[in-house]
DNA sequence: AGCAGATTTTAACGACCGGTAAAATCTGCT
DNA sequence: AGCAGATTTTACCGGTCGTTAAAATCTGCT
């Protein structure tokens, strides 16, 4: 695709063991992270192979030699992106047993946003692929996408002693997450309906100040005596 | 496509005034028909127009022949469901100003759930274009989507008294239906996730425990003294 | 320098897409 | 019966899709 610089005698006097790996991993990782970017803009069947080259800067048949299909590479990107989210998510929760709920829900909020604004891709591709079409259709990595939620309802569970039933509590996270996520991850859509801008200081205030009015009730219900967020 | 019967004398002589008139509409009707359920299944860029011609059972080119364009039709299908969702919601406010926050809220997803049921594409067609990709794929008709969620505000102001501010109002509802049509929308995500049969009774009451847990404090808040849902 | 294998590029495949043009058919009318 | 116009079907256009095969290039090694 680009020109390449023909290798000069001084760069191969250079060269050292394990350089080869070193570059056939880069260009893997090139491709990686240029399919995370287009899979966060993009649903799975909208996305394609020669949109990833393109933003690769790489032919877009090396994709599938790097990678067997293309729903073998989705599947790669979201299986990282939300390994990441789900750790992220644990660590959210540090030290939040020790605040009130109001101090913790907006803590883990804070936390939660911070996390949101560096690494869009993750809730993107969630929303981005959650609604899906007929089973004809399916998407690679569904059920991952699906397990998203549950798992964040474990992590919650561990982390913070809770009352509620274990149903409520799944109730609960799942509110909690649907609506996070819709905002987040649709911002273009709801910053659009409140007249606002979808990154701005004051969407992402209008968020939080909604998901406290609406889950700081509920989360009392759910902590004990005193507790977290 | 479908080999015709050729007409005969018999239909010729019991034809009348309007009888063409009324095949083309029924054609074009048929049509219509099949892209609602067609776009109800598929995100606007994924549903194809020979996808509509074979639910409809008609060469893909005669769709061209009614509707000038895929976006045309996308358009006029979205315009009939939001329009048909928009009236029906304004219905489902019928009597509610007198009864409490609790029974009227009850009422109000009972309604909102029966038309649910009936009308699959309207919530469908919403949740599957909501979320939108890039600037460079936007979808025909985005803004009617976006003014969905504004107007469904303005008919619970109008139907019932409320005493908090528009902004609060606002809120209140941008909350109510996005959970509300995620979870109606995107019924095989949820369900799933629960573990439940999409179109089940068991998920429906889920649903419904869940909008009630999450709302009804907050609407008895917005409400003035005594009130609706 | 020249070979072997890894990497990249080029070219092409069959399938589907939205849309168009022209041929075929049907319909209502005289 | 035969014409005119509406409707439907057939054939095709240029374009994009995921994937494959083969050619070209690069790399590390002797």
């Amino acid at each position: 695709m680009t020109t390449r610089s023909k290798s000069t005698a001084s760069e191969k006097t250079t060269s050292f063991q394990g350089q080869k790996a070193a570059q056939q991993r880069q260009t893997r990782d090139k491709i990686l992270a240029a399919a995370t970017r287009v899979f966060a803009d993009y649903p799975y069947h909208s996305a394609s192979i020669r949109m990833i080259g393109k933003a690769a800067a790489v032919d877009h048949p090396l994709i599938n030699y790097y990678f067997p299909t293309k729903a073998a590479l989705f599947e790669e990107v979201l299986k990282n992106e939300t390994e990441k989210y789900y750790l992220a998510n644990i660590s959210w929760f540090a030290g939040l047993a020790e605040l009130s709920p109001a101090k913790g829900l907006s803590l883990y909020i804070d936390r939660f946003f911070g996390f949101a604004l560096k690494n869009r891709a993750a809730l993107r591709i969630i929303t981005l692929n959650l609604v899906q079409a007929e089973n004809a259709m399916i998407i690679p990595g569904y059920k991952r996408i699906q397990g998203f939620f549950s798992r964040t309802a474990q992590t919650f569970m561990q982390a913070i002693p809770l009352q509620g039933s274990k149903r409520e509590i799944k109730m609960f996270t799942t509110n909690f997450n649907t609506l996070a996520i819709n905002y987040l991850g649709a911002d273009t859509y709801y910053a659009g309906i409140m007249g606002m801008e979808p990154g701005s200081r004051r969407y992402l205030k209008w968020v939080k100040e909604n998901l406290m009015y609406v889950f700081l009730p509920q989360l009392k219900q759910i902590v004990g005596g005193q507790g977290p967020g």
